[in-house]
DNA sequence: GCCGGGCCCTGATCTGAATCAAGGCGTCGC
DNA sequence: GCGACGCCTTGATTCAGATCAGGGCCCGGC
């Protein structure tokens, strides 16, 4: 079957200075892997993984190119990632797909159960740790870059502080009041804008009712409506609350 | 010294459904962590890694609020993320620090030896593959940020094709002849354009002389000279070659 | 108290990219 | 061979957001 398959995780190392662009495992390590993969095949156009379905499974490109996009409600679509041989797609948020994959070309695939990664990490704490943080800033990333190729600037600005209203310090639950450790400046460089379309981003969500300035650095917001709003945060959430 | 410090890595599990926002380590796995760690403090405007220096270090906050950004060769500032209590800073390529970080508020960091990484890993192969290929996709997700929120669709494109021509599939060193499997829609959805201006775009490039359209799908191009155009793949590379 | 300098907000103009419209090309099916 | 459709390209118009300009506020220094 798979057993003598050569498995390449394409990967630049970040600490290390051994930077060849393809990390390759050991024979004991590869064969380790292989025996756990199945290997597919699929034509030209086939969809891989479909955003929102459960995420039973990762994806090794052994050959051809395939793509991962995310539809938004308002029917634009970003490609996410384009995955060469070496890529790994299947990124799952609550065990979820973010994205749905196709091939481009006809592909070669291992797949593997997504358990995989926590029975292979499973007598480790620290490393897994690592691993989920790292995956985590990865698919903030990915979000990030959704929302910059296909929101505008308030959409964006939404989803923005929908974010930092998930984070402990700087939000009143109760209150419901957001406080930002930033300047104008600062968002607007994140999000991709000048600083005086931020302001007139702020102006028009307060017109919609979304948030209030108490001061410029003090916001009353709802951030469920905030989320609903920025149009991203949609249906992988397992729970409407936190 | 920094024996009893709690340290939570925050992140969100990818593939269990145990869904907290924050990793709490067990308390072996904490003092563990711990032992490695120093503590510092920074006062607000404090700059804690510089792009391009050696990253010698890995920051974890644990109090205050910072960011980290990159600043563009024409003077425009990207910024990739803020950081707050539980996020982990430092995100090296090459041995050197992708972005500069500065503190927003005073700050409490845990700071670590990069080759914690490394050390923590050391007996296995296939989680640490694992860690750096998503450290990698993270890379490349935080430059498509960049590259959104402050490049033009020219240059958006410019990196894309710099980009592919990093795959071994598809470009043909000899010839310098690239092979795009996707079609101008999908590079459109990719780089957050209308295909309209990515068409222009190329012909743009054309006449710059940085590529020749051979067939729509098939382009002569030069990767070092699309890269400087670009304006993003500056000065992380060790050599110029690839 | 008074002054100066960030930081934030608002209005007017300009521009890069989206959108609308249409034509050429290549390929696949018949 | 011929038609049809998908893909790519080019031109004209429109619009979101950048840029330019100016005003108010708050806070810190003198």
């Amino acid at each position: 079957m798979t057993g003598q398959a050569r498995i390449r995780i394409r990967a630049l190392p970040q600490l290390s200075r051994d930077d060849s662009p393809f990390l390759v495992l050991t024979p004991k390590e590869n064969a380790e892997l292989a025996r756990l993969a199945e290997v597919l095949e699929f034509e030209k156009g086939t969809t891989v993984t479909v955003h929102g379905q459960p995420a039973n499974f990762l994806f090794l490109v052994a050959e051809g190119v395939a793509e991962s996009d995310r539809i938004l409600p308002d029917g634009s679509r970003q490609v996410v990632a384009f995955y060469w041989p070496g890529d790994v797609c299947g990124l799952a948020a609550n065990g979820l797909y973010m994205n749905s994959a196709h091939t481009l070309t006809r592909c070669k695939f291992y797949r593997f159960k997504s358990e995989i990664i926590g029975n292979v990490f499973a007598a480790n704490g620290i490393e897994y740790s690592f691993l989920l943080k790292a995956i985590h800033d990865l698919r903030s990333a990915q979000r990030q870059v959704v929302a910059m190729g296909r929101l505008g600037v308030t959409r964006r600005l939404a989803a923005f502080l929908a974010d930092c209203a998930d984070h402990e310090t700087g939000f009143d639950q109760k209150q419901q009041v957001l406080t930002l450790p930033m300047t104008r400046q600062d968002i607007a460089d994140h999000i991709g804008a000048s600083t005086e379309v931020v302001t007139r981003a702020f102006s028009e969500l307060q017109a919609n009712g979304l948030l209030r300035r108490l001061t410029p650095r003090q916001l009353w917001l709802s951030p469920a409506r905030m989320k609903v709003f920025a149009g991203l945060g949609d249906d992988l959430e397992p729970a409407a609350g936190e």
